[in-house]
DNA sequence: ATGTTGACTTGGA
DNA sequence: GTCCAAGCCAACA
């Protein structure tokens, strides 16, 4: 994991977002252990259109459950779009019944136990 | 090496 | 409950 850089690590957590399960931002950079640079999880993210294997961003939004990076899609629609297909409800651009969605790496991952 | 940037988070008013 | 301000860290120019 040394290896890799900060992007690759959250592109390969993004991966292992179950479908129909979304995360934050947050969670994630905990899990990653820089609590402090969610913002760069997102800032990641935005380099994930072009890397190989496709990242599941639509996946991965803010604490609040709403689809921040939305913008970033091409098309506003793009997003919640996706959401819809895996079977997550996407109202006013925010995750409907996000805490029940919601999946933290940390805790399910689990992987300091 | 320094400065800017950003798909966030938290805390205080 | 909402709104504003500051903090945070890594990549990029």
């Amino acid at each position: 994991m040394d290896r890799a850089s900060f992007y690759e690590q959250v592109y390969q957590v993004t991966r292992l977002v179950p479908k129909g399960r979304v995360t934050s931002y947050g969670a994630i950079a905990s899990y990653l252990g820089t609590k402090g640079s969610s913002r760069m999880v997102g800032y990641a993210m935005a380099s994930s259109h072009q890397i190989s294997p496709p990242v599941p961003a639509h996946r991965v939004v803010n604490r609040n459950g709403v689809l921040t990076g939305k913008f970033h899609f091409g098309s506003l629609t793009a997003m919640e779009d996706l959401l819809a297909k895996e079977d997550v409800k996407v109202l006013d651009d925010k995750i409907v019944d996000f805490k029940n969605k919601f999946w933290d790496p940390a805790a399910e991952l689990d992987l300091e136990k």
